[in-house]
DNA sequence: GCGACAG
DNA sequence: ATCTTGTCGC
């Protein structure tokens, strides 16, 4: 994938998806998971400085091997749909920092299941070209129906055909594509909103969450990173960047 | 034109 | 996302 600028202009923003969303892979290309990292961003000052938090974990265990944090100043607002153009720029920081390639990224927001098909797990592991999942913890678009009320259960998450899908994905009567999963990762919850990202299949996907899933809502490679990132459990962050 | 709208 | 008090429950 060709490098592009991340400091666009909404149109122009909007213009490089509809480029980009083309060479997402939907086909499962996993390589060897051996470790699996969580993804997230907080935001410290105000909103002035944006922390970007990462983790490693061990597969199958689920250890946590490796945790990173990096802080740069915030340049774009958020504008839904364009939430990748504020926080990746964070997160690649976050990556170099890492000492050991994971095989499989959960991100904290969604895959393809976006209006252009390129949410921000898309656009990272496009980036990066590594495996990626979308774990999002509410609806950016697309319907759904009653989810089932036992843990690892889920419901489609459908939405009208577009351009930017593959033309050999399948289409229902009413002209609907799947771009997700509503899951019940933990009863009596708001539901998860999972959505390949990168390179693997919606059921690879939700095998890969469900898998990772502990006790609580989040699969456990995005809870820590979401704890990282935020103030919570203070952890002594590794090598960050300060300001 | 009127809502909806990841984090 | 972040700001915040109390409250219910394992």
């Amino acid at each position: 994938m060709a490098l592009h600028d991340w400091n666009l202009t909404p149109e122009a923003a909007i213009a490089l998806q509809k480029r980009l969303a083309p060479s997402v892979r939907r086909e499962d290309t996993l390589g060897e998971v051996g470790l699996i990292a969580g993804m997230d961003i907080g935001f410290e000052q105000g909103g002035e400085t944006t922390r970007a938090a990462l983790v490693l974990l061990e597969w199958p265990s689920l250890a946590l091997v490796e945790q990173v944090v990096h802080r740069e100043p915030t340049r774009m607002p958020y504008v839904p749909g364009l939430l990748s153009f504020r926080e990746i720029p964070a997160a690649l920081g976050a990556f170099a920092q890492l000492s050991q390639r994971p095989g499989l990224i959960m991100v904290d927001g969604q895959g393809i299941a976006h209006p252009r098909r390129l949410g921000i797990a898309s656009h990272l592991g496009l980036w990066l070209d590594l495996p990626t999942i979308g774990v999002g913890k509410s609806r950016l678009c697309g319907q759904f129906g009653e989810v089932p009320s036992s843990k690892g259960e889920w419901t489609p998450l459908t939405d009208r055909r577009r351009e930017e899908d593959p033309s050999d994905v399948s289409v229902d009567a009413r002209g609907r594509v799947t771009i997700g999963a509503v899951l019940r990762s933990r009863e009596g919850v708001k539901p998860l909103f999972v959505s390949p990202g990168h390179r693997l299949s919606l059921p690879t996907a939700v095998d890969w969450v469900v898998r990772c899933l502990g006790r609580t809502k989040l699969p456990e490679p995005t809870r820590l990173a979401d704890r990282l990132a935020s103030r919570r459990g203070e952890v002594a962050a590794s090598g960050q960047l300060s300001l």
